[in-house]
DNA sequence: GACACCTGACCGACCGGTCAGTTACGGTCC
DNA sequence: GGACCGTAACTGACCGGTCGGTCAGGTGTC
């Protein structure tokens, strides 16, 4: 019907990879077999080579794929809105999608960064997410600030700090004995956090979100 | 000379432990065998599972030493000033020391939070790594907030973000392509952020810090 | 019948864990 | 002092199992 052999192809690849997804969400990077893979996808061990080179091509283009769909459903939530407030918690709505989403994509990202850390093959990808990052949050920063929402500060840095209470919020999480019961809880501090954070020096009383009632329930 | 058998014994256990920390920090858990344990020690294989139950114990108490090495330091560094500002800097330092004990540490954190996401067992361990973090930077922010250097905010949430921002940023920085160039950078930022999210919320005069040149090395 | 796509048995390497045997050493008895 | 011994510490060959990667051959389609 249409130019059909690398179309095919390359839907082959993305299920590949879709299966690849699940099984290191599970297990993690090390633990997974290329036989899993396969199984996973519902073909047989020998594909999985024949479309990616090796394995750690795979786990390679696994995350590239994992970072690009990302970065763009992030870009995609930032431009429907024009409020730098609303921006910043379309952002954290995709950050914290659900419970199980989250611990999909966050583990993943965990272990990819375990590898990129110490495989210089692989530290391209991560480099590649976070300039992204950079990018995305940098943007909202900067427009907040020239409408005079966010107190002036350094876009660099202040991109890179909103970036690291996402991340460093996840990590926490993850650690959580009762992650499913807790999420809420991260992901409302998340967003609070940010906010008081990237506020406006003069008083809290100018802080974008009605800041009620302090949640205490992840107090010991 | 004295009660011999039993320190000799824990005396061995440490030393494995190290070469254990060593190894890990280089390749990673899942790379590292027995076998690479054992002559980073300067002993047999056979040795490492004489005092070892299995590898995924050896790991766990691995990662138990680490976690209370870094608490006590940070406990100690914390403890000898009264300046809640001093003593974040003294975390600050005791975060970044330098960038090879940087990566050594945090490269093995964040395998074993990969690990710990997915295994019941290792958990328990990360949990109470971020438990003490919790108690340090808790009481850190109360006394700020109490001699009215720190804005007031909820205490539970501010030490999870002030955390967050430590972790985080070692993360952006693990993914950097020249990590001893951009180290200082890093630590320098982490500082002035920090102090910049605890800050007084009456202006940016009251920074604490001497906020003068932007550090602009990490922007495209 | 030619070709792309797919299969799964097979190979070689590796690794965690076992264990029979060796060594080192402190104590004991003559 | 030295012969002897018991045991804790240590060694490394070995085993069973696993996994990444190969490949000879099958299958379906144009």
């Amino acid at each position: 019907m249409n130019g059909k052999v690398p179309e095919r192809e390359e839907q082959r690849r993305l299920a590949l990879l879709k299966a690849a997804f699940r099984e290191v969400a599970e297990k993690g990077f090390a633990e997974v077999t290329l036989d899993d893979i396969a199984r996973r996808a519902g073909v047989s061990k020998g594909v999985t080579l024949y479309y990616f080179a090796s394995k750690e091509d795979l786990f390679r283009r696994l995350f590239g794929w994992l970072v690009d769909s990302i970065h763009a459903r992030m870009r995609e939530a930032v431009s429907e809105r024009s409020d730098p407030v609303a921006k910043l918690q379309a952002l954290v709505a995709i950050t914290f999608p659900s419970p199980s989403k989250n611990r999909a994509f966050f583990r993943t990202f965990v272990d990819f960064c375990g590898l990129a850390a110490r495989r210089e093959g692989f530290r391209e990808v991560t480099a590649r997410f976070y300039e992204g990052c950079r990018e995305i949050d940098g943007a909202i920063v900067e427009d907040g600030m020239r409408r005079g929402v966010f107190a002036t500060r350094e876009t660099a840095s202040a991109a890179s700090t909103v970036r690291a209470i996402f991340d460093g919020l996840m990590m926490q999480w993850l650690a959580e004995a009762d992650p499913d019961v807790s999420f809420p809880t991260y992901r409302e501090r998340c967003e609070r956090e940010l906010m008081r954070y990237l506020a406006a020096a003069d008083g809290e009383g100018s802080d974008p979100l009605r800041g009620s009632d302090p949640v205490k329930s992840a107090a010991s």
